[in-house]
DNA sequence: TCATTTAAGGAAAATAATTTTCATATTTAG
DNA sequence: CTAAATATGAAAATTATTTTCCTTAAATGA
């Protein structure tokens, strides 16, 4: 805890009675705090404006506005919610305030631990594979759509040869003309998804190396795979468990999308830079019929 | 360098005189200028205390004591961890335990930077506004109609009756029919793609409230929504600044949805619960025609 | 117990800081 | 070269903060 916070906590028995509830106020969510005017900060806890400036004077802070800028800078030092570091779930009626650092807390954690538990090895032959492709299925369903689109637009914009249907027939009908050689790539939070898990049996029945990415656990999906990657899984519990997995999962996306980039540098990046500005380009043109 | 003094620098060939004179000031030594008044600054760079408030507003500030607060923060926040709390880019023949890193490192600072910039009020009137929506019409391009397509996948499970269209026309045919009570709510890394803007200028003509979501800095997109939203931009050279913006303005995405969810727990919890059971229970028909 | 002292705290005045308005200068486009 | 648009500062208006002054309540001592 940042050394201000620390000494309202230390100091708030030998407080008085309106003193404290100030500091109580200020401790109970300090990230808002900075944002209020002095005026507000003691309606909300009840005590006159004079009684906050001489609050922040007893701290030898030179006012209200100073202190404010110095516990702004403080609280950036530490991450959200220290003490709440793990993962937060949604109730009713939470302040926004509350809401965007469970929100920070959540997706922070989301990220450290699916990089944390990252296997270097499959992931590097995950990229080997999708490199070599000659062909690329993408599957997910629902959120999980969401993530195989952002691979797929990652994906064109270096000429991989790749699809993306998010209509389950479509899936199956693709993944039956897939050959050895060709590459499917499946997402499913849960990794039970039957659709998902459908499509990328018929995929490795054609002949095709599959790719899976699901919450860390063991699922069939996974198990169905050739290469299985894992997001961190939320805990028990979690109302919207797919929200932070969903960051992670694009986490490990990207880390797949820059490996291959850079394995393959002098091939992709002037696609890359191409299709970039071909956009701008064609774009440019746009005011008569399109 | 904080998504601030990075918009600053980057920002400046199109101040004007004065503007530049005010911005070098505050990149020569930002920790001071957080300890001074406005009228202190305004007189150190030879200029009018008007135009530094002004200067703080084009930036998307409330003013120059919010100007301050925030700063604060970041600069707090750069000095805490130079080294990893900074972006990578990408290069050729990384290893990939170094793109991992990289990755992690990117996708980290861009969460921290976002948040640290939020403006709950802002964010508190977006929600708002949202949930008194009568019709909600979400634009996007690219990798953008990603991120709006996630937040569509989001609210048709809490019943809010809204469209996703990744096609321009589309997009411009459905803004035309929203009036006053409506939401648009477009997304634009750059803030300056040319069908989004023209997208919510059309939605904003029909009388519909307009929020964007682009990156840091100022842009036209900003400039024309009524709500106007922040993930934080990265540094220039940049090769694929999008990817951490998208993992940013997902976080957001979360956030606000979240918020929907808490201001009208009773309404959507039960239909969130519902959509999923629905899923669940159809799926499991599943064997015949379908 | 009761007066007296002392400190806490609020109301409101005073001050300081910030923002807005308005008038002027400057640039830009035609 | 003129007109419109933009930029800017001076000063007014507003807002925020601090100080002053006064009341109340608790503590102390006769």
């Amino acid at each position: 805890m940042s050394p201000i916070l620390h000494a309202l906590e230390h100091e708030s028995p030998k407080l008085s009675q309106m003193e404290r509830k100030l500091a109580e106020r200020i401790l109970s969510s300090p990230s808002e705090i900075v944002h209020m005017g002095i005026t507000e900060l003691a309606e909300q806890c009840g005590i006159s404006p004079a009684t906050v400036t001489r609050f922040c004077k007893a701290f030898h802070f030179k006012g209200f506005p100073d202190f404010k800028v110095k516990l702004a800078s403080e609280i950036a030092h530490s991450d959200a919610t220290p003490q709440d570091g793990s993962y937060q779930d949604i109730v009713a009626g939470n302040p926004l305030s509350v809401i965007v650092e469970a929100m920070q807390a959540n997706h922070l954690a989301s990220i450290r631990d699916t990089t944390s538990l990252l296997d270097i090895d499959r992931l590097q032959a995950a990229v080997d594979l999708l490199c070599r492709a000659r062909r690329v299925d993408l599957y997910g369903m629902a959120t999980s759509s969401i993530v195989a689109q952002d691979f797929y637009q990652k994906l064109i914009r270096i000429g991989v040869n790749c699809t993306a249907f998010a209509d389950s027939h479509m899936q199956i009908t693709s993944a039956s003309t897939l050959s050895a050689g060709d590459v499917a790539f499946a997402v499913s939070y849960s990794g039970e998804t039957p659709e998902t898990i459908d499509a990328l049996t018929c995929a490795g029945a054609s002949g095709a190396s599959t790719i899976a990415l699901t919450s860390y656990g063991s699922s069939r999906l996974a198990t169905l795979a050739d290469i299985p990657l894992f997001s961190s899984s939320l805990e028990q519990g979690m109302r919207r468990g797919d929200m932070a997995s969903r960051i992670a999962q694009l986490h490990i996306i990207d880390i797949l999308f820059t490996g291959m980039v850079s394995t393959r540098f002098g091939d992709f990046i002037p696609k890359l830079e191409q299709s970039y500005l071909n956009v701008q380009h064609y774009r440019h043109k746009r005011g008569g019929q399109s």
